[in-house]
DNA sequence: GTCTATAACACGATAGAC
DNA sequence: GTCTATCGTGTTATAGAC
């Protein structure tokens, strides 16, 4: 065995995924080549097919990994709000908070590429992706309906689930965009943004008063 | 000249444009080959090369020419909004009705393609595309920012700014997104969301209050 | 303007030596 | 497990007849 494992002298297979991730986040699944990502990973390009059998299957195990730990953190900090309310509904602002929280900490790092990602399939019909999506996210989005549901009795679930939609819209677009107006608009706004608990709170607010608005 | 031309009969040029629009939103740029376009167009393969100098030029022309409208609307429902508050700053109901309603209307039909295609844009950086997003919405963003500063003169620029986004964010995710939580979540939600002045109404509540929000 | 034919190249994938 | 070499295919783009 090795005396010495440096980050980069990983095994071939999770410095692929590791390329990979990055690669497609940057030029989209159908924009990336293999050959890009062996380049980027510094392993050879047979090194694809032999571990996993296709791009297809790279691309699926990548994105399927890599949203992952987004669902658990997800539904980790919704679950977490809903014991810490005991038998009473939580608050509202702790409900967006678990869902604008674990967003905007995972946008640093290796998982904002994968943020970017599940935006990209957002644009971009791929029956791998597609199904994916729908099977990791139903779950998630159910549970945060029906707690929604129970702290905002007066709204129709539709409509609840339409505000949901918006709370998440918003997070990911002031999250992923590459172009936000607040950059182009306001310089302070970029330094800012890279400010997690001003951003945190500021996203809670908005979403927040959305959440509780009348019954349009 | 022809007798009768039918709207499927109209020059290669605007054929190969309409087709372009539709496979590129289906496919992204990348995923799109000017074969699939020419097929669903009618024409020869070649007409691409004639009527454009190369794919990427197509891109440009689909792109810039389908925001226009896009960017017309948008700007001329906040003009109308200021205009007819006269010289008092407009409400915040009617500010975001400009900012939602153009949305919604325009997501149906050939436009819908389009702020397809804008949204592809955030996650895939392509040079011809992020050029064009920027030199076209940086005025609409600016104006918008600048008139929500008349009407929310309690919070910073920054602060606004970041709104602004979640307020473009939460409406193009319900209008864009293939599989959004509302359709997995409610049945009902699919029917009730193609009901333009019911998702207006809705999305207007959410936006409006998240402006009106206390600042974070 | 439209078409056929094809050039020139990049792609994903594989075979086979090591 | 890693590499070189290459196959087959699909891509954009073009040349040249009509």
């Amino acid at each position: 065995m090795p005396e010495v494992t440096l980050a980069n002298e990983a095994d071939s297979r999770s410095r692929i995924m590791g390329a990979a991730r990055r690669v497609f986040a940057e030029r989209g699944f159908d924009g990336a080549t293999v050959r890009e990502i062996t380049d980027a990973a510094g392993v050879n390009t047979a090194a694809v097919n032999y571990y996993f059998r296709s791009k297809d299957e790279l691309i699926r195990s990548v994105f399927e990994e890599g949203l992952k730990p987004i669902i658990a953190a997800r539904i980790g900090a919704l679950e977490e709000c809903v014991r810490h309310a005991g038998d009473r509904p939580p608050t509202l602002e702790a409900l967006s908070e678990a869902l604008v929280r674990p967003l905007v900490e995972l946008s640093s790092g290796e998982y904002r590429d994968v943020m970017v990602l599940l935006m990209h399939t957002r644009t971009v019909t791929k029956k791998t992706t597609a199904a994916i999506v729908v099977e990791q996210f139903t779950p998630v989005h159910e549970r945060f309906v029906n707690v929604l549901e129970t702290v905002l009795p007066h709204l129709s679930r539709p409509e609840i689930a339409l505000r949901y939609d918006c709370a998440r819209g918003a997070t990911l677009q002031t999250l992923v965009d590459l172009a936000p107006a607040a950059a182009l608009v306001s310089g302070v706004a970029a330094e800012e943004r890279t400010n997690r608990e001003v951003l945190v709170r500021r996203l809670v607010a908005f979403v927040c008063a959305g959440f509780r608005a009348p019954p349009a």
